[in-house]
Parts: structure tokens; sequence; C-alpha cells
DNA sequence: TCTACGTATTGCATTTTGCAAGTTAATTAG
DNA sequence: CTAATTAACTTGCAAAATGCAATACGTAGA
């Protein structure tokens, strides 16, 4: 697992941040949990962007240890684990909507999907409370 | 240097930032130029992280590459560059700003400073202005 | 020219990542 | 009851990124 105990503390809020969710991986799954409805392990597979088996079992664990995300099974198919986030992981929203803003502002290319721009641009208030409540959104 | 060319380009405005700075690095220098007002490559190495010089040469080039960045010369002092902020790189303010908050709401740890918490609480629009303004904040 | 300073570059060991294949446990089909 | 299937991992190994120390390059001042 991902080990980032030793990961030179600082006090630094912004280093805390990135010592949390601050690589390739970590927000994109947060990203399928929370604007993509997703919740378990081989639906976070699906990702357009194709995580590594390995990689995703070593940051779904980091995120349960960091208290993101929560662990269930799904009592509907016990051979299926549900994640669901947690408060502290829902309070990622306001980060994952600047991030979308930024990207809508800034991202030129013509495959740039705008749909989640859009809906953080209309009413940001509104859409980071949509996505804080666990409403799927796409 | 960092290459992201072929890192399976999706639409997706998250994936769009995350290619951008989503690494262990990348934010902490834009918040050394932001929140610290640090300017050149010695004053960067400095930071409490203790970035080592080829990760750094080769951010720097890759936020340059990424128009995040300018480099000139120091007029002051033409054995320096100085690195600044484009709008790009401004506009990235109110993601360091909800990362802070987000730490400060769940960094439990003494070591936790709150001096950028207590500023992003009292009045995020304003510090987020600041920011973007280019002021020094610390 | 000699030396210092600021900015890199290089070599190499360590760590992390990516990919393919294999494993285990729960469920369903026959 | 057995075999196949599904879901969630685990393992092994090559490739890439990182960390660290040493070295080099381009001003500039003495």
């Amino acid at each position: 697992m991902k080990q980032k105990m030793d990961k030179r503390p600082s006090g630094c809020p912004i280093a805390f941040g990135l010592d949390t969710f601050g690589d390739r991986w970590t927000l994109l799954i947060i990203r399928e949990i929370m604007l993509g409805g997703k919740r378990t392990y081989s639906e976070f597979l699906e990702a357009e962007e194709g995580i590594a088996t390995n990689i995703l079992v070593d940051r779904l664990k980091q995120l349960e240890a960091d208290g993101i995300v929560e662990k269930t099974r799904d009592p509907e198919n016990r051979r299926s684990f549900l994640y669901h986030l947690t408060k502290k992981g829902r309070d990622l929203a306001p980060i994952l909507v600047e991030i979308i803003l930024w990207s809508g502002a800034h991202d030129d290319r013509p495959v740039a999907s705008r749909v989640m721009v859009e809906k953080a641009l209309k009413d940001r208030a509104g859409f980071v409370a949509t996505l804080r409540a666990g409403k799927t959104v796409r």
C-alpha cells in the first residue's frame, strides 16, 4: 500500500491535501464515485482512463485508511463490496468543482467535454451541494 | 521532462486538471509562488518539503510548457531567472483555497498550521482575489 | 583570470507504476 | 453436487519516475 507516513510532514494545509490525494489516481476514483455514481471495484476498473488493478486496490485501501471512503458489503450481491464517501470525502466536492471550472476555462482541446463545466458555471453552489449530497450527476 | 502527451486523453475536465498538476510537486511549486511569494529556482529549493533539483527543473519546464508560469531574466540580477504565474496559473487560486479549507476542516495533527486556513475562512473571496492578484500572503 | 553564485545536468540506486497472469470467495447453471 | 461465472483481489516482473549526490555551465564581480 502507498505509504505516506514518512512523507516529510509539514504543517502546510496544501501539503496535507497533496499527501492525501495528490497523485494521478486518487481524485479520479473520487470522481468516479462523486460524479459517476460508481460504487464497486469493477465499476472503478471501467473508468475511461484505465486504472491498473493493483493500483486501484492500493488507492482504495489508502482512501479507507484516510477515512475518505467506507467499504461495506453489498446487501444485494454478497460477493460485491460498496465504496461510499464519508463526510471527509464529500467535502472534497468544492475542490473537484474548482478543478472542473479551471479546466473549463483553459482546456482548448476539441475533445474537452463541457457537460460538467456548464453545470458548474450555471450554478456553482448548487452543483457543489448536489455532489456533496451524493446525487449522481451524469 | 515529464511526458504526459500520451496519457490516455479523456475529455474529462478532472482528468485534464490532474494531467496538468496531479502530482506531488507541481502544486507545491505553485504554492511557493502564490502563497510564499517565491520567484527563483533557489527559492523553490528552500521549500520545507525538499524538492530534488532534477524534479524541480522538470516541473518548471512542464509548467512553462503548459503556460502556467513564465520565465524571465531577473533585471536586477542577470544570472537569476524569475518565474511568475500567467493568468492560467493565477486561475489556480480557487483550487488552492479549497484545498486549504478542506485541510483546515480535516487535518487534526498538532503540527497543522492554521494561518492560511483562518484567512480563507474569514473571507474566502477576498483571499482568492488576493492570491490571484499576486500579492504575497505570508 | 579566478572565484562565487544561480541554474541546471548526469549517473545511479530506490521506489512506484503498468501490465499480464493467477488466486480466492460467493453465486448461479446444469 | 459440480462446474462455470462473477467480483475482488494478489503476484511477478519490466518500465518509468523519483531521490540523492556529484558535476557542469553561464553570468558576474574582484
